[in-house]
DNA sequence: CGTTGCATTAGTACGGTGTACGTGCAGACT
DNA sequence: AGTCTGCACGTACACCGTACTAATGCAACG
């Protein structure tokens, strides 16, 4: 007869594991991530490996795996950690609106550009507790607002997906820009301009590369053009409101 | 005395570096980067190794690295093969500034979505010409809006932005959705919603975990949420400029 | 106060990655 | 015919994530 396997199976999502601590061991998952976070913030994703966080502990590569499955789920903990940067204090939330839905934008898109790292993988995060939380906040902005459940669940997504897009463009420009604009660069730019294919790029830039590249510069980042496009989008959906 | 090195130099930019081709090589770039491309749709990004698209092609390893100077230039012709598909054929685009940034932004999120795992690695990519041109047809179609130079710029950036960020939380979603939902996962969520913690949740998916998940993926999944969220901010820009 | 059991730590090893370097072949030009 | 060099690619190295196994040391028990 073959015994059955134990029915008591460990729950494959972290969330659900307690952290291990039945006889204090050296470390938390709290300073794991953390030490994972100071990695990436500094040297950005790519720099994050198993050795590397092990290391800036003083523990041994393995022992890691003790407090998490693989490196994924760490990779989950830092992005959960990230939203819980999101998070607006509870006090400070409007309870109009238009400004409890802008707050809720700037805080996302400080947390992303204070974690760059993070917009660059961002299609690999799973959503954790603090990710749940930054939806129930989202519904609590949108508490007064006159509309239906199935609205306001796509307007939170627009809002969303806002806010990704423009945290992730920004912070390419910026990467761009610091890294500066190598002569090969504005040659490259320079010959297209003059390949007579983009007129209205020409016409917008006024045909000098080098010249263009810095007009581009000062327009995006241009004070306020973060809440001028959020103004536009709160628009739109006050529009909704009022036509309806 | 010291003999100076070469005035000439290889340019650092590889849109500046003529195919090789004076002995016609075996290979071309375009052969590549639609290796790589098969490879990345079919596996996703992580399947892309030099190694399996060089066996794709027959060819060896390091042989790529005579058309490309390393992984990061592949990437960078891969995502530009996708900015192509972004770009609306010259004929079909529509005078009308708010037709005409519909179909821009369709094609974009078709695109994106045919290729999955550019959303993984949106991060990483460098503008190079297509880049340029799909900026070129978005001052195309706002080109008889009586708008300023500078809120074209911005209002086309608005549009990218959302795109981008619905394309990624879609295709999140939808991984997510075929994934399935694992009892575990479906535990925890029920867990968080018995804490009590996210009333508004609890109210929106009533109370049960497994119905809610339900009920998300219909939202998500519900036919025209990107037309209906386009229309909104599109509908933010008409305001702006009717209020001008 | 041993002694035992298991929570915790960690080393080794394997198969993968990108790519620096060097070599060798063969087509084209003198 | 001889030389140059465009082109192809094998080898080797440092790094990666992690399976597996062994060592360590604390806590509780007899």
């Amino acid at each position: 007869m073959y015994e059955m396997a134990s029915d008591v199976q460990e729950p494959s999502m972290i969330w659900l594991r307690e952290e291990p601590g039945a006889r204090s061991p050296s470390h938390t998952r709290a300073e794991i991530v953390a030490a994972a976070l100071a990695i990436a913030d500094a040297e950005g994703f790519d720099a994050v490996s198993m050795r590397r966080v092990a290391q800036r502990l003083g523990a041994g590569t393995m022992t890691l795996y003790y407090y998490v499955r693989n490196k994924d789920e760490l990779i989950t903990l830092m992005f959960d950690e990230v939203m819980g940067e999101v998070l607006v204090p509870a006090q400070e939330l409007s309870g109009e609106w238009r400004e409890a839905l802008g707050q809720i934008a700037t805080r996302t898109r400080d947390a992303f550009k204070h974690h760059r790292w993070s917009l660059d993988r961002l299609g690999d995060g799973r959503p954790g507790p603090n990710g749940i939380r930054h939806f129930e906040q989202s519904l609590q902005a949108l508490a007064a607002a006159p509309l239906s459940d199935t609205e306001k669940f796509e307007l939170i997504g627009l809002i969303d997906d806002y806010v990704f897009g423009f945290a992730l463009r920004e912070a390419q420009e910026l990467d761009e820009h610091r890294r500066g604009w190598p002569p090969q660069v504005v040659e490259f730019l320079q010959r297209e301009l003059d390949s007579g294919d983009y007129p209205l790029i020409s016409g917008f830039l006024g045909g000098d590369a080098a010249g263009g590249i810095d007009r581009v510069a000062e327009l995006i980042f241009s004070e306020g053009r973060f809440e001028r496009g959020l103004e536009r989008v709160l628009d739109g959906i006050e529009g909704m409101i009022v036509h309806k």
